[in-house]
DNA sequence: GGATCCAGCATTTTT
DNA sequence: TGCTGGATCC
């Protein structure tokens, strides 16, 4: 919009003092004045990024350098998309109404593919398929092509054409170097999938930006009016952008290159599934002449906690590099303690919630909802779960299955899909015998003969098969039943202004679905009656079944806030954006974190991407970062000794107060870290005696019963031990009897026992065998 | 069609 | 060790 055309109440409000820009600092102003051109918002963490980022979405409506609908704003998830919408909302003291362009890569992708489907060979009514529906599809494809799907599953595939299409690469467009993938297979499934995808009219998840990439890419006239369109384009998280994304950015910046992007190279954590730090490392090569903006200050941790963060980011390569500073006062430092096991890390760290909580430490009460623990996989949580519960510990585990991709939710909307639209094979078949209607694997073989043969959608096969007499018994009382269902509500959802969420229940009910729950005794049956509840009441928000569909697809996010005092159990991942005033980071053990297999598979880009997990981790602490390690845990149910996590020795002696008791320093540890790993560890080597953090432990807790030197002696490693069982000795092991060691690796053996096979064992767990044959028998 | 048994396997996850 | 998916058995 040129400038004259811009409204004289526009332009005289934009001479207006801004009260949005008040409490901005210098860095965050420069970021929201930058307004022209190409801009880098490097924002490490806690420095007020969402702030800088909305405050210009709201300065560029404010001097009216664009109207709402022409500023393009993506997020990740849903859930920053909402904040991002609430905090311009109410920088500007109204709601944003006209900002349809503000969402999820996905969402617009979604919105500009409706449009334009017909480009791509698809209707603009398509169905956005999740996970289970791909795998399904995928199962299909691979069964047609003759190939086993033992030796090649499904998820295999789905894994490798996410990848490709994260890469915007469509089935052409696959190198031949990566031809070998699948059996040599891989790029012609890839093609057969994406053809059952169009036959379907369905697309999955990185369709909705591979196919806009391919529009805008084949169709120019389409491109250049997106082009003219968004005069301004703002990315949150670019760090976090796969190629696809990439291009499809890089695409639509093209004709005003009014693009700013905002993200932190060191908290790139996602580069497994797709993302490319290399994007935002190449931003100023990608945009000639843009501004860089770093925001350096940080409000939420106290310095120790900034400083052990930084010091262990430091170790990356190739960072774009940022200093980030506090002017809050110093606080407690960076807390590190071993444990002898997973176990007993939990006991400790649990005995520190409730003592934080009644305000022990020295410091002022925190609330459970403010702590929380951080863990690099999901099933390190199980040992704080089990912890908790024992000892009657509120918490709360954030993962795990969504509320939309639970059985019984997943069931209800196949109906509504089904409903919605008869085609919807995949639903179908997902729902033809559920509640069980006798029709087996036989029947639904038939039934998909008889769609493939008048070539139409399992529906109408079904009609037709029902028609020819082509189902006998049971199964096609049962089968008439559920057609003529799925025909009557189809009807009613046809006409316009029906009452959607009775719809629903009936259903629900005249399917027999809620029946088959009713009369399901098992514990967890209650529970799913419960949610399709849920899902009905989630309805309310929503015109028409056919809305709901289309929000769900995308949306898979179930924010339901509890009240209660609880101590949040996730992921490192799952943690990135959050914080909260009291942290712990346990298991920081090589091999587990930073992970072996990460390390394995990608190498030193792996290990970097760990090393900015524990950034991320440590950053999410305001107040109180607590790391800790243990030096035995059970992997797979097996025994391992455990080595502390090498970013352990990354972390700044002067900012770490080493709590880990005499008894365990001195036995395995000082042989772990100083002997084994050839490092000599700046944090280990702290003196633990006289370490304020140890004194004021003994001072303030003499009745702790943490790792305690007394309990510890009697589980300490015997170091010396190590040495006795040499290669070829005969041990005795109290469970798996006699055996011969064959190998021999720090704290632990390899013993091919006699009767029990070859194990991996501690060889504390062991004695020699003459020592064991003087017992007497 | 449903229960039961066994083998194989085991990060991180959003849309 | 503990789960999941597939095969097998009734």
């Amino acid at each position: 919009m040129p400038a004259a055309q811009i409204p004289l109440s526009q332009r005289a409000m934009a001479a207006r003092p801004a009260p949005y820009m008040d409490g901005l600092n210098p860095a965050q102003r420069q970021a929201v004045e930058a307004l022209d051109g190409p801009v880098l918002m490097l924002a490490g963490a806690g420095t007020g990024k969402t702030k800088a980022l909305t405050t210009r979405i709201a300065h560029l409506l404010s001097i009216g350098k664009a109207r709402p609908n022409e500023i393009l704003a993506v997020t990740f998830t849903n859930k920053a998309a909402r904040e991002m919408k609430d905090r311009v909302a109410r920088l500007l003291g109204q709601t944003v109404e006209g900002m349809p362009w503000m969402g999820t890569f996905h969402s617009i992708g979604v919105k500009l593919l409706r449009r334009h489907a017909e480009l791509v060979g698809l209707k603009s009514n398509f169905t956005i398929l999740d996970t289970d529906d791909q795998i399904r599809l995928m199962k299909q494809v691979i069964s047609a092509a003759n190939i086993d799907e033992k030796r090649w599953p499904a998820r295999q595939l789905a894994g490798l054409i996410d990848h490709w299409k994260n890469r915007a690469w469509t089935p052409q467009q696959v190198p031949s170097s990566e031809a070998s993938h699948f059996n040599n297979r891989g790029t012609e499934l890839y093609a057969a999938y994406q053809d059952r995808l169009r036959t379907l009219n369905a697309v999955d998840f990185g369709d909705l930006l591979l196919h806009c990439v391919t529009i805008f890419q084949r169709h120019p006239d389409v491109l250049a009016q997106y082009q003219r369109w968004f005069r301004y384009i703002l990315v949150d998280e670019y760090q976090d952008t796969n190629v696809a994304q990439y291009l499809w950015l890089r695409l639509l910046a093209q004709t005003h290159r009014n693009i700013c992007c905002v993200g932190d190279d060191d908290q790139s954590i996602y580069g497994w599934r797709g993302a490319e730090v290399g994007n935002i490392l190449r931003f100023e090569k990608d945009f000639p002449g843009a501004v860089v903006v770093r925001l350096e200050q940080n409000y939420r941790s106290t310095p120790h906690i900034l400083a052990a963060a930084s010091g262990v980011i430091a170790g990356n390569e190739g960072r774009l590099g940022k200093t980030l500073w506090t002017d809050l006062e110093s606080g407690e430092k960076v807390r590190l303690i071993g444990h002898w096991d997973g176990e007993e890390e939990a006991r400790w760290i649990g005995e520190e919630i409730e003592a934080l909580a009644r305000g022990g430490r020295g410091l002022d009460p925190v609330s459970p909802n403010g702590m929380a623990i951080l863990v690099r996989a999901a099933h390190q949580m199980r040992a704080f779960e089990d912890r908790f519960l024992t000892i009657g510990l509120p918490y709360r585990v954030i993962g795990g299955p969504r509320f939309y991709e639970r059985q019984e939710i997943r069931d209800a909307m196949a109906y509504f899909r089904l409903v919605v639209s008869l085609e919807d094979d995949l639903a179908f078949e997902r729902i033809v015998n559920l509640p069980k209607r006798g029709l087996g694997d036989k029947a639904q073989g038939d039934i998909q003969r008889s769609a493939r043969a008048i070539g139409a959608s399992l529906l109408d096969g079904a009609a037709a098969l029902l028609a020819q007499g082509g189902i006998g018994g049971r199964g096609a009382g049962a089968l008439r039943g559920f057609l003529d269902g799925i025909a009557r509500w189809h009807v009613v959802a046809s006409q316009p202004g029906y009452d959607h969420i009775r719809l629903a229940e009936t259903i629900l009910d005249e399917s027999g679905y809620t029946a088959m729950w009713q009369a399901d005794k098992t514990p967890e049956a209650p529970g799913r009656l419960e949610n399709l509840k849920e899902l009905l009441k989630a309805l309310e928000q929503f015109d028409t079944l056919q809305g709901f569909l289309e929000h769900v697809a995308l949306i898979m996010d179930n924010e339901t806030e509890e009240a209660a005092e609880k101590v949040t159990i996730m992921t490192l991942h799952a943690a990135k954006g959050l914080e909260y005033p009291v942290v712990f980071l346990p298991g920081w053990e090589d091999g587990l974190f930073p992970s072996q297999r990460s390390m394995d598979e990608s190498g030193v880009k792996g290990l970097e991407e760990e090393r900015r997990l524990a950034y991320v981790g440590i950053t999410r602490a305001e107040e109180l970062c607590t790391i800790s390690f243990a030096a035995n845990r059970r992997v797979y149910g097996q025994w391992q000794s455990q080595l502390p996590s090498r970013f352990i020795d990354e972390l700044p002696a002067e900012h770490v107060e080493v709590l880990t008791p005499p008894g365990l320093y001195g036995g395995a540890f000082g042989a772990a870290a100083a002997g084994v790993s050839g490092v000599e560890s700046r944090a280990v080597r702290a003196d633990v005696y006289n370490s304020p953090g140890w004194q004021r432990m003994q001072a303030r807790q003499p009745q702790r019963s943490m790792s305690t030197p007394s309990e510890a002696r009697n589980l300490v490693i015997d170091a010396q031990a190590v040495p006795a069982h040499e290669i070829g000795a005969r041990v005795f092991h109290q469970k798996f009897g006699y055996g011969t060691v064959t190998g021999a690796e720090g704290g632990k053996l390899t013993v091919a026992f006699d009767k029990a096979g070859l194990k991996h064992v501690m060889a504390s767990y062991v004695v020699a065998a003459g020592q064991a044959d003087d017992v007497p028998f």
